[in-house]
DNA sequence: TTGAGAATTAGACACAGTCCAGATATTGAA
DNA sequence: TTCAATATCTGGACTGTGTCTAATTCTCAA
């Protein structure tokens, strides 16, 4: 699916087992059209842009509908909010501090090597590198 | 150092040009004794144990100072709640995502492979890997 | 002893996220 | 078409972290 367009967003909720409503339809369009990652707040705003049609129990009721779905999922930078991520493939992250801009890094080329042994009874739930990264300070200008 | 008590701590804070008070070592001293990651509740917990000694506020401007200060980090992971660590050195994570409990994996024995380049005209400030585990499900068994 | 600067405090406040009970929309059997 | 069961949505109260501020308390050098 190259084009994103609110029709086959319908399409793409129904694939995943989601019920396509006029307010899920808008989230996942706010999401997937922009392929960026956005803030609960960000998508309550797009989505609201012209005249508000969506509350904020729904935005927040369908992104975790949408994570239980496999539809998104979250990514934790920021201390003061989650970040929702249309990509569900295998990436990792720049993380921009000064800006907050999150940036996908395609987990294809990379590899992690000499992790330790897991402890006793448990599972790898996931791995996530997060660089953080911040404007420099070019000494020598200014 | 490898004994922490109440009396070495004014010392580290010192070398890290920091006043000590009273609140400051109890709050050190909650993190350093027990190399734990603890939560900014967890911590004022720990030190308002017996009898109520120090207010939340101060509990919140101390954690800042001392990150300043880089006696501590912090370690982002929960959309909840940050993580203060007495680990400064380079290291990374575990995270049982039942448990909430975070195991350190020291960066020494780690590399990872095929990072792209960054940006422009961006530095890199730290790189974070979190491990993501849970209790295994052990198809077979109950 | 004293008072200026440093530190602490209670409690109001901010704000992301949760919860709930009532309203609305959808569906499908009759 | 009808209408009741089910699914979804909503305003608004609420919770839990974390911030802010003005007033109080502490510290220490003079
Ligand atoms: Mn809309
Ligand atoms: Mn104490
Ligand atoms: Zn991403
Ligand atoms: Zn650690």
């Amino acid at each position: 699916m190259k084009q994103y367009n609110r029709d086959n967003m319908a399409d793409l909720l129904r694939g995943h087992g989601i019920n396509p409503t006029h307010q899920r339809i808008e989230i996942a369009y706010a999401l997937f059209s922009r392929q960026q990652h956005l803030s609960a707040e960000q998508i309550m705003a797009t989505v609201n842009d012209r005249h508000s049609e969506t509350s904020k129990a729904t935005v927040y009721n369908t992104l975790k509908l949408f994570l239980d779905k496999n539809l998104i999922r979250e990514v934790i930078v920021d201390p003061s909010k989650v970040f929702y991520d249309p990509n569900t493939q295998n990436h990792h992250h720049f993380y921009n501090t000064a800006s907050g801009h999150l940036t996908d890094i395609d987990a294809a080329g990379i590899s992690i090597l000499g992790l330790p042994m897991l402890p006793e009874g448990v599972e790898t739930e996931g791995v996530d590198i997060i660089v953080r990264i911040r404007p420099s300070e070019r000494p020598g200008l200014v």
